[in-house]
DNA sequence: GTTTAATCTTGACGATGGAAAGAGGCCAAA
DNA sequence: TTTGGCCTCTTTCCATCGTCAAGATTAAAC
């Protein structure tokens, strides 16, 4: 952000820049819109310079997911945190965090959540989503401290799969149409609820 | 599939040949590996061939992606026509047709499902996934003919929402891991039968 | 049977991801 | 301070891609 111009033969620090430019790249021309060379060119350096940083594409790809996950942890960590209240309320909270960074990050997040289709693999050590799911199972753990492993697996697993498919659909335009604003939060607020509803009904039976 | 070798000039069906090809491909490619002229390749066409056929490479992904959509509409009505119970098994019926579609086409369904973040606009009157809506709907009501709207509207939501997020999430494998089969249709089953119930107490409140 | 239109092929263009080889500059060892 | 090595970046090249234009071939319409 600081350095503008004049810089010599060397830039300076090329991998974050290409990190940022090809975020900005992605949301702005999507998946398959996405292209190193025009990474390169945003950061005012020839094509061929990515190479010395990421091996290939996919590699910077995978570099971008493996941030948006960190992020992604990250501001649902942060929206719990904020809420003190009863375990049901700290869930909807986990779900609000998770929206709110699909939202802002749309086509990260899709992403991020279709590495399957897209043939993106993550590096070794790489996390993934692990830390979204342990960050989930321990506030479906508050709400079902006493219950058996299966029923909190069965509980995380509801929980994770209606806050992600709520907004993915909410993202695709199914859900909400095209104005994902304002109306949309109330839906969003009513989908979370009912999941929370239920994973604390799953605590009762 | 009948015909073999000896074709004129002429291929005879060569829309449907790229179609059928094409849909292979993207299983078995991912969507960033698709490419037409791949797809030509397979038909036994030149490069330039499905020009004709369809204006660009997007349109053809758009084409696919409309028989998705269709297929997986009658995959849902079929499952649920089997299902004479309660309503609330219909619901669940609904999901089993859902999930079926997506697992025996991960790719294609994905692709169905993030035509914003891989920019493919459907053609005008194309009704995308409204027949999906529909159905849901219909079926939801069943639940909850006397609510209002608004209730309704969430049920649906949510009781979409939630299938679509969990098969989304198996597909990735980040609910079940790697073995998306036996063992999956529990969790898989017992996640639809949250989602009924949920329904069935909105109706409830 | 002739004309017309649709279908398919060939060839070309610009853009892409990647590999190879050389130029430039930083930095530590002398 | 000088020098040698190594990392960074550029230039050039290649195969492949989507798309376009022009011509060849055949089916269909008249």
């Amino acid at each position: 952000m600081t350095r503008t111009k004049a810089r010599g033969y060397h830039h300076g620090d090329l991998r974050e820049a290409l990190v940022a430019s090809g975020r900005k790249l992605l949301e702005e021309k999507g998946i398959r819109g996405f292209t190193l060379r025009e990474c390169a060119r945003r950061a005012e350096v020839s094509h061929a310079a990515p190479a010395h940083h990421f091996a290939s594409m996919d590699d910077l790809l995978a570099e971008l997911v493996r941030r948006g996950f960190a992020e992604l942890t990250a501001a649902m960590t942060a929206e719990v945190q904020r809420v003190e209240d009863e375990p049901a309320a700290r869930l909807v909270g986990l779900g609000v965090g998770y929206m709110a960074f699909a939202a802002a990050n749309p086509t990260l997040f899709q992403l991020m959540f279709s590495r399957e289709a897209n043939r993106i693999e993550l590096k070794e050590g790489d996390e993934g989503a692990e830390g979204v799911r342990r960050l989930q199972a321990a506030v479906v753990d508050e709400v079902l401290a006493h219950a058996s492993g299966e029923l909190r697996q069965r509980a995380a697993d509801f929980a994770w799969a209606s806050m992600h498919g709520f907004i993915t659909l909410v993202l695709e335009g199914e859900i909400g149409g095209r104005d994902s604003s304002r109306a949309l939060k109330t839906r969003g607020l009513a989908a979370l609820a009912a999941m929370a509803e239920t994973v604390v009904r799953l605590a009762r039976s």
